[in-house]
DNA sequence: CAAATAGTTGAACAATCGTTCAATTGTTTG
DNA sequence: CAAACAATTGAACGATTGTTCAACTATTTG
């Protein structure tokens, strides 16, 4: 049978009006998403463990996730532009660092659940 | 040329064997990018948020992120494996509501980068 | 017991995503 | 200025993922 959303009476009206009211909006709903797709990457997860610790060029990320150098800074283009790193130039080398606390924050939170 | 992890003499040997301590295991890491996946679809982010304010069975959840209960069915079972939601049964209908605290916690301090 | 309803499930399809590869930019240095 | 090196980029490929559809289970009710 064709799948719909929902029968036409359904039995718990007060609950739909109330939580409809309380939920966040699209869009930042959306923004939340997109925020955690980015987390959502193990490669990603594990470049910003590595940035917790202090700025590291690219080509130190390269050795300690064990990634080539292209396949870092296609990933720290995707944390860029989620403004959960920032570049430094020097010479050459481009050095990456947290853009704020936000991150390790939400880390150590996600860990305690992970680790429970 | 090929590409490759890293150029044989690197220029920072002592960042490397810094950070190579204080990062998190592979397995840490691996669970916590797989958590934050689990975050990072807008569907799923909509449920939790619907969840937020209480328990709510599979039709009103459908209904409230306009949605196939067949699709929020899918969901709810990724977001049951990963411990962030659990059902109680009633008759033929099934609540879900959040699995613990951190949910919310977690949320609640990502809005506030996404807001910034 | 048959019909109706709530929810789950598996297969299939389209869309998204991460890596690789090769080429390219920009900077330093011999 | 040419060579070497750090980093970025775009195209292509394979893998993963979310939704749809249809079939199914389970529970209630006439």
């Amino acid at each position: 049978m064709k799948d719909i959303i929902c029968t036409v009476e359904h039995k718990h009206p007060e609950n739909l009006e109330r939580v409809k009211k309380l939920m966040p909006n699209e869009e930042e709903i959306y923004k939340l998403s997109e925020l955690f797709k980015v987390f959502g990457d193990s490669t990603r997860t594990k470049i910003l463990s590595c940035l917790e610790h202090g700025e590291l060029c690219v080509c130190d990320i390269a050795n300690l996730c064990q990634m080539t150098k292209s396949a870092v800074s296609h990933q720290l283009r995707c944390l860029r532009q989620a403004r959960l790193v920032k570049p430094r130039k020097a010479g050459k080398e481009v050095f990456y660092s947290l853009a704020d606390s936000h991150v390790a924050e939400i880390f150590s939170l996600a860990l305690v659940h992970v680790n429970e």
